[in-house]
DNA sequence: GTACATAGTCCAAAAAATAAACGCACAGAC
DNA sequence: GTCTGTGCGTTTATTTTTTGGACTATGTAC
């Protein structure tokens, strides 16, 4: 098989990972939501080999999911910044955090704790139904054809 | 790099990628949640290698992801069935998909249109704060380390 | 001139993925 | 009993990806 066929495919699962579906991006991306911006920084972090850091970051900006950001001219120095595309992917590292927190973490307990500011409290992500607001479940779908 | 070694790391995402985090993992999924759950329909459904799809199951066996269901034994048969643990990482499957068709569907619009029985409409996954309920947003989020 | 910093690229070697063939256990037809 | 088909994999040789270390480029500090 060819990766690059998941682009084409109709279906939005396989379109999302032609874009954050190898083995680094999601990491790379929890950096950039950690606030990592800089190469040296995400190789350090990551432990990742500097060819794939180069070709992980080119790709990301390749499909508008971080934007390259020029902060030097001289010498010239760049930094990766998520963009909106790419904050739009906050809620696949929230429910990989969830899952790792509640199915993974040993007798330690979570490593991270979150707080959602606006309200005040400790919290966890949940997938819930724009429409109706309840937290949704496998059972609890049906799946239809969208456009032609 | 060593894979493996993200499964001794203290970071819940990590941990998850290392149970789903290579390429064909989150395909096999899809087609977990889409009712598939013997080896020809997920190698024709998903154009992958014999070879590493009986891989990747096994890996999800292992991890308790699914379970090894024997269905007949004269022949002997068995199936992959979703275990709890994997029907938790169904937040994982919805956000991505959410993705796609946001930032990804073409003028087409999405190919898939999901509707929340319960309440009767089509709708889409939001990460919501398990505390108060509100959509969560990067900005809103504080981290600190958890447990020592 | 020497050392250091950031952001990469190049390339040979090691690791992983693939396709195609093979294995095996049984069923049913003849 | 032997032939053919099916479901579920494993083995093997080949191709592709990933790695790690050296190297480039541009500039600052001493």
């Amino acid at each position: 098989m060819k990766w690059q066929r998941l682009k084409r495919e109709r279906c939005s699962i396989a379109r999302s990972l032609s874009v954050i579906g190898d083995r680094w991006t999601l990491l790379v991306l929890r950096e950039c939501f950690l606030g990592v911006r800089r190469f040296e920084e995400f190789e350090a972090g990551l432990g990742i080999s500097r060819t794939m850091l180069a070709r992980r970051l080119q790709h990301l900006v390749k499909h508008g999911v971080l934007r390259r950001a020029v902060y030097s001219t001289r010498p010239r120095r760049a930094e990766y910044r998520l963009t909106e595309k790419g904050r739009a992917l906050y809620p696949v590292l929230l429910s990989l955090l969830r899952f790792g927190d509640q199915e993974l973490a040993g007798a330690e307990g979570p490593p991270l704790v979150l707080t959602h500011r606006p309200c005040g409290h400790a919290f966890h992500a949940e997938a819930r139904c724009s429409a109706c607001g309840e937290e949704v479940r496998p059972h609890d779908v049906s799946v239809a054809a969208g456009a032609p």
